[in-house]
DNA sequence: TACTACTTATAAG
DNA sequence: TTTTATAAATAGT
């Protein structure tokens, strides 16, 4: 729309491209918010401006989980997260707090291992043959089979105070394309582990954009837009 | 645009609102697109449909690391990571790859947890008063710090083969909020160890992508939606 | 699905 | 920033 018929390539003229971006970001975020309005469905939109800097709407609670990744970084409300070099750790208690998880996470590993050890061994006791569980005993190490398929998983719901939950990786730092704010992407590992906590946090997220909708007379979708953009440059 | 100005509010005529969802979703996802070419920008559209399932669209590529959990969580191709109890584990060698992983997270770790010793004990041996480093001794256990402002962390890029990219957990696995297909959201973790290998995944993704903008003659964006378009319902 | 009258978004100034 | 003229999106058919 406008005076003339852009062609759909990147705009070469700097402030050209600033100012469209600029009004097209706006509408995007406006057309997001209606969609979501008017369908009743959960949408987020993404985006990095040219500066690198985040520019987020995300409509219903679905998406939460990723978005307040982004959001809520900076808010020391997220839950256990351990993420980089224990050096980084500033006080004993962290240390001592990551150990014990660490800890509990490779017992559980161990166990699971010698529960490995004790099915194979049933394995060659028995009879040959069939084996009505799925161990093929100890393998070669292969890298792609390292990833679980979670969405095949069945997730167990019991042992909720043990540690069910966990992640290692030894992903370094440097990654691929990701050359501005790293930690924004790397931060994040997990929700928290306060359901109730984060549940809060949610609500106050809710509650100020609802706050930024009503107090603005004009747009609702860009006042939505406006009471996050305190999270991308000016 | 139409006929009439559309309250925005939930449209109640179900046929209407799916009808207004489907040419809404393209025009969204199309604006997306545009923004993204126009002005060299990294985009990400992620929409849920009344029914539940996923409507992607992703502009360039600083946020794949995060959609390709939900594009591609079935191919069995990122890298190490693991999710859930050990008891997910179905070979001997992933067991013990983990075990080697966080092995190496606690003894990085403990190594950490000695050298506040020394911190401590040589504060101690010091002067009185002002100390160089940030060391405050032994605290009390707050949760609440125990997640890091990672981006105000200064990234170290030494030591590219040890464990400096980890996290643990002990989020249970009911998540707020998230009843329907939980593995998408859970079943990610990090980004790929592998970087080359990744990066062969998104080029692939891309080149898909290229492939649908080119085999249609209409509209580029709508296209490249529908190149998306096999991971949400029909 | 296609049409079309109308609203909305936006390119240029 | 605000104002147009025009292109684009879309509600109802």
């Amino acid at each position: 729309m406008g005076r003339v018929k852009l062609q759909l390539r990147k705009i070469e003229n700097k402030t050209s491209r600033h100012v469209t971006f600029a009004k097209r970001k706006g509408g995007l975020v406006k057309k997001a918010y209606e969609l979501s309005a008017l369908c009743d469905v959960e949408i987020a939109v993404i985006i990095f401006s040219p500066a690198g800097k985040l520019i987020l709407f995300d409509g219903k609670k679905r998406l939460e989980e990723i978005l307040e990744s982004y959001l809520n970084l900076s808010r020391k409300q997220r839950g256990r997260c351990f993420v980089g070099s224990p050096n980084f750790f500033k006080t004993m208690s962290e240390v001592e707090f990551h150990e014990k998880i660490l800890e509990k996470a490779l017992k559980d590993v161990q166990n699971r291992k010698r529960a490995f050890h004790q099915e194979i061994a049933s394995d060659i006791g028995g009879m040959m043959g069939s084996s009505s569980h799925s161990l093929n005993g100890p393998q070669q190490i292969d890298p792609t089979n390292l990833v679980m398929d979670i969405a095949a998983m069945n997730i167990s719901s019991k042992s909720q105070n043990s540690l069910d939950f966990f992640c290692c990786s030894n992903q370094p730092r440097a990654v691929a394309g990701i050359t501005q704010s790293p930690g924004m992407l790397q931060g994040y590992a997990f929700p928290s582990n306060n359901i109730q906590n984060n549940r809060d946090i949610i609500e106050q997220g809710s509650a100020s954009t609802t706050a930024a909708l009503q107090s603005s007379a004009g747009d609702p979708a860009m006042s939505c837009f406006a009471a996050f953009s305190h999270h991308h440059d000016p």
